[in-house]
DNA sequence: ATAATGTTGTATATTAATTAACAGATTTGG
DNA sequence: CCAAATCTGTTAATTAATATACAACATTAT
């Protein structure tokens, strides 16, 4: 993805940069609460794993966000890199389908904390439909397309059965949807222009596993 | 991460790779699931949204899966990764924390199918503990050194407060656990050996923001 | 038979991402 | 006031990841 920065200059911002910058966000925002005004690139990156250099090659794409010579200014950094991932203003979301999967991201607190409102739940089932998730209440799915035009929705989480996942995407992007956040193990077919972030829950397990095998079995690996 | 192929030769499996085997699986699981008998790296790379070549790149430092000439046989290829990923057998896991997040994991059912039973639930919370979520009964943070030893687990997640994830992960470490998967925003110091994966919820929908953020004004991106 | 098509495995080339290096600015300590 | 220590921004070098190309083999149709 290419943007223009502050200067006019056009960059290429690597994925492996955007998936970074969330992070960057996630850990300045703990230090701001625990009222660290200064960060070095140093600092800031031994906490996140990675390299120093990596985070300053990061930042660069988008201009100076210090003076050289000088740490990071964390009541600075924090709404710079907040209107760079674009959570400077509020940008609300709704859950669909309201399983075990779909109720625990609309009581996962923390959304609205880091800038994403939860402005709505859905789901067919009428046992679920008119019971309420911390405050919000479930509707159903047919009144989908005028909440997201009402509230000027823009993004989604699908925790649907697979069976009807890439029915109802359609049906959101339809209605206005531009970004999807699929927890179905679907691949949706919809618009190039739509953003679609697959999630698989149990990857991460997948990958802990790959790992811990290795230890338990060191005849498996070398380290040279 | 290196490891040593079948053929005896030494390779380094790139991180990129580790990550992309749990997707081969998942997608080969519904293809056998659906009575697929064969596949096509291509066929398959398609659906998940890469190129062939990768894949076969990716399935090349495990050695051969298929006789050249021939697509990849579905049967045979599954229980292949499944050892490569080390879910061959079952892997038990715990969850400890048993707040929303903590009960949407436990309940989340496909865990068990992609070879992770859960095998304890662990909170503080004395009104949580004794209750049952999907028939395991919630257990005093207390136990969680004698089940891990008997029960022989060596992954756990945790979902607990960030105060104490630090003090419960050493814990745990202690009782004989190899891998975590972190759902705190907590750095967690830990014996080097200690495979750790961070998970961020809310990094996904930060990646959705950025990047329709961009859709919606098309004087920050440049497309050439 | 044999040509046409489709397949993998693997080497090579290309592109992307990460790391290192360092100039120039700033602060600190004596 | 100057030397030492820090720090960023930026470029260059290195490493990693991805894509291309194609030989060798298999299948199918004619």
């Amino acid at each position: 993805m290419k943007i223009t920065n502050k200067k006019g200059k056009q960059f290429r911002v690597p994925d492996a940069t955007i998936r970074r910058l969330p992070l960057y966000l996630d850990k300045l925002i703990l230090l701001q609460q625990a009222g660290v005004r200064e960060v070095s690139s140093r600092q800031l990156a031994m906490s996140l794993d990675i390299k120093a250099s990596q985070l300053r090659h990061d930042f660069h794409y988008f201009g100076g966000f210090s003076k050289p010579g000088r740490p990071y200014d964390v009541d600075q950094l924090v709404p710079a890199l907040e209107e760079i991932i674009g959570v400077d203003n509020p940008v609300p979301f709704i859950v669909v389908g309201a399983g075990h999967l779909g109720q625990a991201l609309c009581n996962y607190a923390n959304f609205e904390r880091q800038g994403f409102p939860l402005k709505g739940i859905f789901d067919n089932d009428p046992d679920l439909i008119g019971t309420k998730i911390r405050g919000i209440k479930i509707e159903s799915i047919e009144n989908i397309a005028s909440v997201i035009k009402k509230k000027d929705i823009r993004l989604a989480a699908i925790t649907v059965p697979s069976l009807v996942a890439q029915e109802i995407a359609m049906k959101l992007v339809d209605a206005g949807i531009m970004g999807i956040w699929n927890y179905t193990p679907v691949d949706l077919r919809l618009p190039e222009e739509i953003i679609i972030r697959n999630e698989r829950l149990a990857t991460g397990l997948m990958c802990l596993s790959f790992k811990t095998k290795r230890l338990e079995h060191p005849e498996l690996i070398s380290d040279d």
